[in-house]
DNA sequence: GCCGTTTTCGGCCCGACTGTTTTCAGTCG
């Protein structure tokens, strides 16, 4: 059982619990363990062979017992009896819009225990008869369920920052509108996303409102009131706006960017030194005296503490490191010195080698990788040996081009085949430049063999650089069940570097696996595995990745001059051979 | 059920909005 599937148990208890109308805290102790789980970054599995399950975050006795039972057995007891007692569509009700808790509760005390059987009883009226619910509930619940339905969970994070930024972009040209931002997990940049927050600073709201609901891709007003408003867009993804006036932007800011139990963190540490935190202001306990913060650095600051850059800001610890004076100085985009993956037209690429260069010097890249797919993977047009030949002679006459303002580095993306060989022979290899090695097949290879495969793959002394590790494709193919500890753990034997791929379908390294890889002392670099020239410029998705993972610039080889970069590769492969 | 520069027991973040209500419960983020 991986970490994934114990913290949706985790979840689906507390869920069960909720329900049942069990301690509200204990409930959230649960669902707290469940996220610490889920984004542990280490198999829980090892951790709990290590006997380390209660130096997890909110876990205690109690549910480090619960989970030794469920990875030794697959359940425990109150997991079981929870099973039992309340029926597994009670649980998808709960998860409709407008449902929580206490009515679905209500429902199956009713006889309703389905999404089904809810939206039948909403068509036949009868959701209105039950206490404190009437027509309007019993509508809005109808359409819920549609939606979910039809809504897929999470949109990733490149189909959402256009669309924000779209919106944000009329916003901001209202009377009287000071400041816009997109909040939430938008600006801590998680991979993908679920509703979209808008946050406006303005002394007078009624008009951004005004401009906000009539958006053409508005498809219905789900709230409004002075300050707030939701609305629901033709695509089924809900936005949210909260408007106020610009002297307090930085607590509206620092409350809507969440993360949720961040903020919780945060609202706990503020009353241990007798303040209580809101979206709207500080309150002193004592005397109830109200402080505006028009500056987000400055709510930080009154807690003595530094800012907290966004992306880091899921309470994995970063709380406790701005205490410290230990938050880490993460790389940004302009430290980037190069991108060590793309395409061409030699194999599915959609421009030359050329046109690939010249994007990159308009990104003021100093080096690229050419890397194009091997001759095994005939969908993307891999190469065979001849074909790499040949770019190679057009990657020369570019870099005779281009002289000193680029230089175009000859490798390959090569396959790393069913039996843990590569696609290419090792004298083939070790003639290019720069070699990355990836897994497109059999990815839903058992743990073991898929795990195998990229071990021998990592310990090849030719391999320099291993893309996209998982192979998960967002929002909906999951990652190869890799023992990603054992790979990241032989990369950093062997000197492999990982790649954090910053394609938004990919983002692979995600953020809690480079946060391991980090700690386990793997090199890293970022790179956009870009198909066209304009694809060089998604290098700042995969920037947002590294930093949710906590990496610095020292982090990232590809910051470092191309000369460097070269010297530090595996094995001292370009040591003793002459490529400046 | 967890956890401790207020606490090993008694706390556990905070507010907006809606709908069904004559003062508030439920949901959401």
């Amino acid at each position: 059982m991986n970490n994934q599937e114990v913290a949706r148990i985790l979840n689906a208890l507390a869920d069960g619990l909720e329900v049942q109308g069990e301690n509200l805290y204990k409930v959230l102790a649960y669902r707290k363990a469940a996220t610490s789980v889920h984004d542990l970054g280490r198999d829980i599995n090892d951790v709990a062979r290590a006997g380390e399950l209660r130096t997890i975050q909110g876990v205690g006795e109690a549910i480090a017992q619960k989970l030794e039972s469920l990875l030794a057995t697959g359940s425990f007891d109150l997991w079981d009896r929870v099973q039992r007692e309340v029926p597994a569509g009670v649980l998808e009700i709960l998860h409709i819009p407008d449902v929580g808790p206490r009515r679905a509760k209500l429902l199956w005390e009713h006889g309703v225990t389905s999404p089904a059987e809810l939206a039948e009883a909403a068509r036949q009226g009868k959701l209105r008869a039950l206490p404190g619910m009437g027509e309007k509930i019993e509508a809005r619940i109808l359409a819920n369920i549609e939606l979910v339905a039809r809504r897929p969970d999470r949109i990733p994070l490149g189909v959402a920052l256009p669309l924000a930024e779209e919106l944000l972009d009329v916003l901001r040209h209202v009377k009287g509108v000071r400041r816009v931002e997109a909040g939430g997990s938008l600006r801590r940049r998680q991979a993908t996303i679920g509703d979209i927050d808008l946050l406006v600073a303005s002394a007078d709201a009624a008009p951004v409102m005004d401009a906000f609901v009539a958006f053409p891709q508005v498809a219905a007003v789900i709230a409004r009131g002075p300050t707030k408003c939701a609305v629901q867009l033709h695509n089924g993804r809900q936005v949210d706006l909260r408007v106020l006036p610009p002297a307090q932007w930085g607590t509206l800011l620092q409350y809507f960017t969440g993360s949720k139990e961040h903020g919780i963190h945060l609202r706990e540490f503020a009353l241990s030194k007798g303040l209580s935190l809101s979206d709207n202001s500080f309150k002193v306990v004592k005397t109830g005296r109200e402080i505006f913060v028009a500056e987000e650095e400055d709510v930080y600051a009154r807690l003595g503490l530094p800012w907290i850059p966004p992306e880091l800001r899921e309470d994995r610890g970063e709380i406790e490191a701005a205490q410290a004076g230990e938050l880490p100085d993460l790389v940004e985009l302009h430290d980037l010195k190069g991108d060590l993956q793309m395409h061409t037209v030699f194999s599915d690429g959609k421009a030359t080698v050329a046109e690939m260069a010249d994007g990159a010097v308009r990104r003021k890249l100093k080096y690229i990788a050419i890397t194009d797919h091997s001759q095994s993977l005939g969908v993307a047009g891999g190469m065979s040996p001849e074909r790499l030949a040949e770019q190679r002679v057009e990657i020369e006459a570019v870099n005779a081009r281009l002289g000193a303002k680029l230089r175009v580095l000859a490798g390959v993306e090569v396959e790393i085949l069913k039996d843990g060989t590569l696609d290419y022979p090792d004298e083939l290899l070790a003639g290019l430049d720069l070699v990355i090695a990836s897994l497109h097949t059999g990815l839903r290879q058992p743990r073991e063999q898929v795990t195998r495969r990229m071990v021998s793959a990592i310990r090849n002394l030719h391999v320099d650089i291993i893309a996209h590790p998982t192979g998960r494709l967002l929002p909906d193919r999951d990652p190869a069940d890799l023992d990603m500890d054992a790979v990241l753990t032989a990369a950093a034997e062997t000197g492999t570097i990982m790649e954090i791929n910053a394609d938004w379908h990919r983002l692979d390294l995600d953020d809690v696996y480079v946060r391991r890889a980090i700690e386990l002392g793997v090199r890293l670099e970022i790179s956009t595995d870009a198909h066209r020239a304009d694809g060089i410029g998604d290098l700042g998705y995969g920037v947002s990745m590294a930093r949710r993972g906590w990496a610095t610039a020292e982090a990232i080889v590809n910051t470092l001059p191309l000369s460097r970069f070269l010297k530090s590769m595996k094995g001292g492969r370009h040591a003793q051979r002459v490529i400046l």
